[in-house]
RNA sequence: CGGGACGUAGCGCAGUCCGGUAGCGCACCUGAAUGGGGUUCAGGGGGUCGCGGGUUCGAAUCCCGCCGUCCCGACCA
């Protein structure tokens, strides 16, 4: 499968570090505060500082002491903005505000790894091209899992684990797929201190080792169709890496699948990219545009990929999952063989599928803006902070009060909707609230409460959009509804913006090569046209302009009038393709 | 693999040309004040100058070799 997601191996119950203490979670509401916040806090990592120039490089963790204790006044404040040269790609930008983020306008490449860093999703590590994942990133990647691995088992598969050393000769049994993979490799030669007999590959996608166990599995229609997803981590040695976009281990998560008949497995193969499509939709509220991939894009060993692209706001295309049709191509390599209704033995159809922590990057480059992150509330780790204003102790003991009350108040609401919000308080002291709302920006949490004296008196909060930064204030009477309706505006306006753009930057009228070029070289976007189907022309494209086909859009996607010529040679178009640059 | 930049405190950097025993900002610690959009002031701790060798009375600095990182390109399910 390809590199669309990630994984991970553990089930999603370990180490998830994003929400409180056991006692609090069966509540429904996850609250991090005081002290037993703070005890937690160690553990999520979630909620942490991240102070001015927390910068490139990630900063290391700290621990706040519990609010009671008086708070360490002095040092907390960054002086004067400072002057600074950072030096990103090849170009020296000069940063006037250490605060502030380098601009998506200014180096989008920099301002991606900036929000990456800053907003603690993770960090490099001491081998090139890998990456730790934060607390923060994980608490995202972990609600995905949660949701996609739902919705796996509520279209009938299993989670199984297959180990991560295969013996490297299986590789090679289906001759497409070790072409396409071997380059990217990692063996393993030695052992125990002594050369392998055989070496060792290091998985970059499991198809060779799961079929081969399928295999000893299958012997009738009857164990057909067989449903398998597992969590896990792959290596591929990539030449460039990019943090989420391209590591080289990154965790996914792999579906593969046995059938009876290529109809059969076909329709399991559209039925996963309509699963992704909708994950991708419904929950990272970044539309996706389906179909089919071309032949030179098709994953190596399969008969049809199928995949999801999403526009980033550089307009650059992201493959964000895959869904492959592989026919019978593995079942002839390792002989997944079974016997058919009607008697006869027949090779059993496969398909596999996979997203990766890849959805990350694709979550920052689709939402994040020169403020930070933004996350679509149903994937965010903390959904609303509250950040209690005051001046004096006395003040500072009602508003913590006050802000314990909310929370009651929110999980009494909750008990209509177990498990809906997940809130946290910001009680850290010696730190000014419009530092908090920075910092909680930057981190992207989807919305903020401001609690202060003037507010209670009114019986009122002020809520802060992470979205749009909309200000406004509510009755706590009704804080839940207020508070669930705005989360649930958020994630649906997110994908409307998000949809907008790319409707705004991508070209479905007839253009000319040489109008296509220059918007390739320049803003670029998707462009809708027509293609002969030629790989000659494909390859010619893509040379010239570094734009790829993406997809042949599914039907929905399609123009209202069918592109009549190809984009490069003019001949009559056999189908529509979207083509972009892309990551 | 080619091109570029770089490696000095947790982070970002100056110092290297012209050798003299390491400095700045942030972060961190202590105290006080402050607190509705990135707080002040005062005090304080922290460095094998990437690694190895050489030259020298003396090396972050000069010479040789190595390692590593980032960016651009090539490559890329």
């Amino acid at each position: 499968m390809d590199r669309d997601g990630v994984a991970q191996h553990e089930p999603r119950g370990a180490a998830c570090g994003d929400r409180a203490p056991p006692e609090r979670r069966e509540r429904g509401i996850r609250v991090a505060r005081s002290a037993a916040h703070e005890a937690s806090q160690s553990r999520e990592g979630g909620e942490r500082l991240v102070r001015s120039d927390a910068s490139r490089s990630g900063r290391r963790q700290r621990d706040h002491p519990p609010f009671v204790e008086p708070g360490p006044a002095a040092g907390v404040g960054p002086p004067a903005r400072r002057r600074r040269f950072i030096v990103f790609s090849s170009l020296q930008f000069s940063m006037a505000d250490d605060k502030k983020l380098t601009t998506r306008a200014a180096d989008f490449s920099a301002w991606y790894n900036e929000v990456v860093l800053r907003a603690e999703l993770a960090d490099y590590s001491p081998v090139r091209g890998c990456m730790v994942i934060r607390p923060n990133g994980y608490g995202i990647w972990e609600r995905m899992q949660r949701t996609l691995d739902d919705m796996f088992k509520a279209t009938g598969h299993q989670n199984a684990y297959f180990p991560l050393l295969i013996p490297q000769s299986y590789l090679a049994k289906e001759a497409e797929h070790v072409e396409g993979f071997a380059p990217e490799v990692a063996v393993v030669t030695h052992g125990g201190g002594k050369k392998l007999d055989e070496p060792l590959i290091i998985r970059p996608t499991s198809e060779t080792i799961i079929y081969s166990m399928f295999a000893k599995w299958v012997q009738s229609y009857r164990d057909l169709p067989l449903l398998i997803n597992q969590w896990a981590n792959v290596v591929r040695w990539e030449m460039r890496t990019r943090l989420f976009l391209r590591t080289l281990e990154f965790l996914w998560q792999e579906g593969h699948t046995a059938h009876t008949t290529h109809d059969e497995a076909e329709e399991e193969a559209r039925r996963m990219l309509g699963v992704y499509s909708d994950f991708m939709e419904g929950h990272m509220a970044m539309p996706v545009i389906t179909g089919l991939k071309s032949n030179s894009e098709r994953f190596a060993g399969a008969l049809r990929t199928y995949s999801c692209e999403a526009m980033m706001q550089d307009n650059k295309a992201l493959q964000a999952g895959t869904s492959h049709n592989l026919g019978q191509n593995f079942a002839k390599a390792f002989d997944l063989k079974f016997q058919a209704e009607h008697g006869g033995i027949e090779h059993a159809w496969n398909t596999s599928w996979g997203v990766s922590t890849r959805l990350i990057g694709g979550l920052v480059m689709t939402h994040a803006d020169d403020n930070g992150l933004r996350t679509p509330p149903l994937l965010a780790p903390i959904e609303l902070v509250i950040v209690p204003i005051y001046k004096t102790d006395d003040e500072r003991a009602q508003m913590l009060e006050a802000a314990d009350r909310v929370v009651e108040m929110l999980h009494d609401w909750e008990r209509r909707e177990p498990g809906r919000l997940r809130v946290h308080v910001d009680t850290r002291d010696g730190m000014k609230p419009g530092a908090k709302y920075y910092e909680w920006e930057l981190r992207g949490v989807p919305l903020r409460m401001e609690l202060g004296p003037r507010d209670l008196a009114k019986n009122e909060a002020v809520l802060v959009r992470r979205d749009t930064r909309e200000k406004r204030p509510v009755s706590l009477n009704a804080i839940g509804e207020e508070v669930n309706e705005l989360l649930m505006r958020i994630q649906d306006d997110m994908l409307i913006a998000a949809r907008e753009r790319r409707e705004a930057n991508s070209v479905r009228h007839t253009i000319s090569y040489g109008d296509f070029k220059e918007l390739m070289e320049g803003k670029g976007g998707f462009v809708y046209a027509g293609w002969c189907g030629g790989a000659e022309c494909e390859a010619q494209i893509k040379e010239e302009t570094k734009a790829t086909i993406r997809v042949l859009p599914d039907e929905e996607f399609r123009s209202a009038e069918a592109p009549a010529n190809c984009l490069k040679c003019g001949r009559p178009s056999t189908a529509e393709a979207v083509w972009a640059r892309a990551y």
